[in-house]
DNA sequence: CCTTCATAGTTCTAGTACGAACTAATATTC
DNA sequence: GAATATTAGTTCGTACTAGAACTATGAAGG
């Protein structure tokens, strides 16, 4: 991959097929009534006891400072629970809430349902192709990165 | 793939690497006095007599309200000038000015090298299947969608 | 011409998004 | 145990984002 610019089909065609994601699994969420954000909060809350905002914003990627805000308009729409918690003054438990734990019944299979008739349209083959694809690349960025901060 | 769920490892990915591709670009140009969405407007803009925002948009992916805010910021820095349309009294034309036209010749081939670092740990071949794999991809979110409007 | 329809850009609203500064509480170190 | 350093979460500033309503101009049809 030394050619000058070749490089450049492959980066356009990684943003459109994320972009075209995105748009897809947006517009069936906002249709649901949730953001896409408040969509990965209320999924991730789903099926635990709660967790405090910092292990929800490793595993939504949404960063501490955006979180309160999400957070915080869930709360408005009556769907979480901030509690103290206990074993940490100042830390907080998230956690769904009866019309919460109902949003996530209804959503989830729902918005999964949604990406599966994507999905049908890929052999398995062509899904373990671009996984195996997808992975190569991202090491490629994750070794630049790493590599960048020891030199 | 329909066994069920079996798809969200390769959606996993996909997000991932689009991440990962974010977070190294937007690093990089950051660094050199951009926000991305400027960057855009700058490489777009680069080697062409200018055009107006409606092709702007089309090209960079961004809708037509945020374009004006970010073109209003890049009028700010003094980097791109507004000018009337002369064939459309609705249209104008937007262009690099002087300042416009040193910092995208500072700008675009310095992130070019960036981004050519990475890609110069894949094989010609990776790509290759990558583009190929990512396209694939691709349609089957944009045939679904365009199915979903017919039904 | 004049009405109607379409198009180009702006403005507005709500929601992310990130990083930096801030507050409060907990750990660490001497 | 008091001074110091970390950590959890909020707040703030700037920017981007989509979509909808709005303004102004242009195009088409009668």
């Amino acid at each position: 991959m030394s050619a000058p610019s070749s490089f450049l089909p492959l980066l356009r065609e990684l943003v459109r097929t994320y972009q075209a994601f995105e748009r897809h699994s947006a517009a069936h969420v906002l249709s649901l009534g949730l953001t896409p954000a408040q969509f990965d909060v209320i999924a991730t809350l789903g099926n635990t006891a709660g967790m405090n905002p910092k292990q929800l914003g490793l595993k939504t990627l949404i960063t501490k400072g955006t979180l309160t805000g999400v957070v915080d308009r869930l709360l408005v729409k009556g769907l979480v629970q901030r509690l103290p918690d206990p074993s940490d003054g100042r830390g907080q438990i998230v956690r769904l809430s009866r019309a919460g734990q109902r949003m996530f019944e209804r959503v989830f299979p729902a918005h999964g349902a949604h990406l599966h008739r994507v999905f049908e349209r890929l052999s398995a083959q062509d899904a373990a192709r671009a996984e195996r694809s997808l992975r190569i690349m991202r090491a490629a960025f994750e070794q630049t990165a790493s590599e960048a901060l020891t030199t």
